[in-house]
DNA sequence: ATGCATTTTTATACATGTATAGAAACTAGC
DNA sequence: GCTAGTTTCTATACATGTATAAAAATGCAT
């Protein structure tokens, strides 16, 4: 796990193979399938590692803005985590390390006064938006280091104005209006839908 | 494209790889990286045709009820296409076919008062929260599948009581509460926080 | 028809995750 | 110290996406 995690973040989570892992710990590929079921066990493990060292940060009392608090730690704790990306679409619960978040949203959805299982629909609602988002925006940047062309430039280019006015109309702000940090206005906007 | 439909449709997203595509059109896999880049582009066409073939359902009038049912048409049509999930992470736009859906969501969004910016992160919110859950659920899907135990036994297992108050009270419900499709209450909460 | 340039296809090769079979190392009981 | 059983590891193999280089097919001007 340590040598995984040097690895990851010495030189990537694009340069960590099994066989490279292997090799940095003086072994065979095979040999860590019997710690491991699979590369995506590992990565868990190492999120759920990582996730456990997070700081817990301080959150607001009242319920509304505690979950939004929540969220957005959240939120921000798996961004910074650069082989989140690929674990994450794995499950509606992180990891071990990360329920912390999890029990907190839920937790602040009850004391607003929703019943447990509205607060678990409203935890799981803001979970999927927040893997969303952060797939989407990993996707992008990934898209954008291998040079590839972005889906959306080809898709712009022949957009037809009359049948896609307002998206004709945003085609070229397009890319500057999507660089900008949109989550905490999601957040917040279900939030204000779902809790009373 | 026909080929490559036909065996999906057939046997499953899982067993089209270029090889058999290949096979199935006589030819070899190399030869058909002249006509796309690579394989996730080949999907990407596949769900370009399916979207265009699309129905497009009437939307009601009422701005925010049309940003809810434009949603969730598009959530639906995803939902029904295999091969979609695979590509989905690609961008903010799903594809070209698909197009429909955000020109309708940007434009109610727009007629409910929302300027340009705003109906925009309103419509990529949405996207993004759909992508996710929609993600989620595959991936759930996937993985039952494939006999893998889900990671959410584990992590419910080893769960403390002391440290978890709200999530032990659910574990035992967890299966039978996220079995439910909440799509439409997030989008619905949505549309409430995000328009006037 | 012929020679050249461009398009299209093949052959081969590599890195990757991981299945399978068996070897080696270790442990418990005597 | 020896044997049987278990744990751990190694060797080999395969399917996959795709890079690269070369071959073949095609189109075109003469």
């Amino acid at each position: 796990m340590a040598a995984a995690l040097r690895v990851i973040e010495e030189e990537g989570v694009g340069v960590l193979t099994m066989r490279r892992l292997a090799r940095e710990v003086g072994s065979t590929a095979m040999a860590l399938y019997h710690h491991v079921r699979d590369k995506e066990e590992l990565l868990l493990l190492l999120l759920d590692d990582y996730a456990a060292g997070l700081p817990r940060p301080e959150l607001p009392e009242e319920p509304r803005e505690r979950v939004v608090a929540a969220a957005m730690a959240m939120h921000e704790a798996v961004s910074g985590c650069p082989w989140a990306v690929d674990v994450l679409r794995a499950d509606d619960l992180m990891s071990v390390g990360a329920l912390w978040y999890p029990e907190r949203i839920v937790d602040a959805a009850v004391r607003a006064g929703l019943t447990m299982e509205e607060a678990v629909d409203a935890y799981r609602i803001i979970w999927h938006y927040t893997a969303g988002e952060i797939g989407g925006r990993a996707a992008a940047r990934r898209r954008r280091e291998e040079g590839r062309p972005t889906h959306r430039e080809r898709v712009f280019a022949e957009l037809d104005a009359e049948e896609f006015p307002r998206l004709s109309q945003v085609a070229a702000r397009w890319e500057e209006l999507t660089v900008r940090d949109t989550y905490g206005k999601g957040v917040r906007a279900l939030v204000h839908g779902l809790l009373p």
